[in-house]
DNA sequence: AGGTATTAGTTAGTTTTGTAACTAACAACA
DNA sequence: TGTTGTTAGTTACAAAACTAACTAATACCT
């Protein structure tokens, strides 16, 4: 690669940045207008509406997410009524994170927001695209 | 797709999320552990070593920033002499940014750092690959 | 049993970001 | 000239994120 073609657009982090915050921006509106959620908030409901209940260790692991932002959104969840914490007695540090009613229907909706808006995503794309990006993108995450 | 598929590592905005973290982290010993630069201020930076001064206007433009966050990256990068504004005559609202010798040094510096960054990231994949990511990652930022 | 180390999760204080209101300079047009 | 509108950039306040120190429960080791 020439000198000359080295700009920001090239570099990755700068590319990554740039297309997640465009694609943020635009999923934001599903869970942030119209049930007041933050971005850290919407991947916990997800993780338990997708993946069952678990602790929030365990999501911290999953989501590679800071134990202090997935302690806020707990929080946050629990008061708008949509998890419940349970301790669990054979260990009563850990507790286990599940959806209330209300919890579920909110995760259903906003599932099928974030699939609608995925596929609105994919349709600029083949599906050799898709597939490449997909691949790239989890690749990078683990690196 | 069959509902069990989709799950976060799939949803494009997740995915692209995570990677861009991923890349990210990794960068930032070089502008913040270094320089003791944010984000921001290396983008600034970045815009004026690598396309020669402009005002604070263009830059917001060219990398979809919010004046906010460039005025204050503006005044980091002034506080540490790696930038000069210069009011221009003809409409005194315009300030041209430029780099001081020392900004160019660290500019020079963090550009190698970036390349070889960079360099490292695209080992992992293929010219394929690599070009497709590109190409859809510019895509989706302009969405 | 008693002391030390880990672990899950929370809290407190600082830093960074986001939003909106602001200032200063200029343009346009009566 | 004066009024209104627009533009570049800053400031102030509120929201959110990061870091580090903390609490409570348990494990481990003597």
């Amino acid at each position: 690669m020439s000198d000359e073609d080295f700009d920001l657009s090239s570099f990755l982090p700068y590319a990554l940045n740039q297309a997640a915050e465009a694609t943020s921006i635009g999923f934001q509106k599903f869970y942030r207008q119209q049930y007041g959620m933050l971005r850290t908030e919407w991947r916990v409901l997800f993780h338990l509406g997708r993946y069952g209940e678990m602790t929030a260790k365990a999501i911290c692991e999953r989501a590679t997410l800071h134990k202090t932002k997935v302690s806020r959104a707990v929080s946050a969840l629990e008061k708008k009524r949509y998890l419940l914490r349970s301790t669990q007695e054979q260990d009563r540090r850990h507790e286990t994170l599940s959806l209330t009613k209300q919890g579920l229907v909110v995760y259903a909706d906003l599932y099928m927001s974030a699939r609608s808006y995925d596929a609105s995503l994919a349709a600029h794309f083949t599906p050799q695209e898709r597939e490449v990006l997909n691949r790239c993108l989890n690749k990078i995450a683990k690196l």
